[in-house]
DNA sequence: GAATATACGACCTTTTTAGTCCGGAATTCG
DNA sequence: CGAATTCCGGACTAAAAAGGTCGTATATTC
């Protein structure tokens, strides 16, 4: 249905909190009770941005989390790569190794949808968690699209 | 997983097919049979599309469907929210009439998100089924947002 | 009237997502 | 040391969404 799950949600509201308190660690319970979200549901999502190399996490008692990263370099995109796996595919037969979509169907509407995918992945990078803790107040933005 | 349904893929080769064959008119057999897609879903997204007035039905034999507008107004966002009911909603609480998230929990990157979604609703609104017919052979596009 | 095609609601199956449980390992602190 | 705390990670269950089927009714052509 075209919506981010429930744990990019999550994992963008956890490193939007680390950002703002880039001094302390934060601890997944700390997250899940602030949010009233699942704390263990929360925690296999904090793994997946520890293993992708973007937050730092400190075991024992005052232990928790904290960005790896510089909070205006680390994007949205980013975020969904981790937990999702790939940022966004459209249709199947665009993932990577599928070739058997059925034969003469969606091939001739694949190209067209491949240029709206990369245009929703730079939408996506477009944004960083900077960003996401300080919204940029813009009276109006327009976007264009440029052909160089 | 941020990808479109099936039935927004069959909505798009439908109506990309008949854009093709605008003299004719084009049955949802023929359809499921060109591209080896299932009959009965097919015609349930196609149903849907005359709902929205954007494809007009013929019954009896030599019967079918035609497309009840100009290829190059009928947006890929026009297709969308006719199957799906809304283009993208990126998290729930943006939602129309939703204000329960739990509480303190997401209002903190709501309107950021709200950003991206407007931008990637654009993105669905800037190709058109007479692109997805002839996609515009461009060199490079560059998007790019202007402030006004 | 027979054949063909859409209209549409009820139903079933599969896949995905959301969420839980539990044993284990590292770290702090008394 | 040992207990409390916190991350680690796999196995598992439940709920929701998506994909797909079936049957019946209605309109149209020949």
């Amino acid at each position: 249905m075209l919506k981010l799950s429930k744990r990019v949600e999550y994992g963008l509201l956890a490193v939007q909190e680390m950002a703002r308190s880039r001094d302390t660690v934060v601890s997944a319970k700390d997250l899940a009770t602030k949010f009233s979200i699942s704390f263990t549901l929360l925690s296999k999502v904090l793994q997946q941005l520890v293993h992708a190399g973007y937050v730092r996490a400190y075991r024992g008692t005052r232990g928790g989390y904290a960005l790896n990263v510089e909070a205006h370099t680390l994007t949205v995109a980013n975020v969904i790569e981790a937990i999702e796996g790939r940022t966004a595919a459209i249709v199947d037969c665009q993932d990577v190794g599928e070739h058997d979509c059925s034969v003469s169907s969606c091939c001739t509407i694949r190209e067209p949808l491949a240029v709206l995918r990369d245009r929703i992945a730079d939408t996506f990078s477009s944004m960083t968690v900077a960003e996401l803790v300080q919204p940029q107040v813009l009276p109006h933005v327009q976007t264009v699209q440029l052909v160089i």
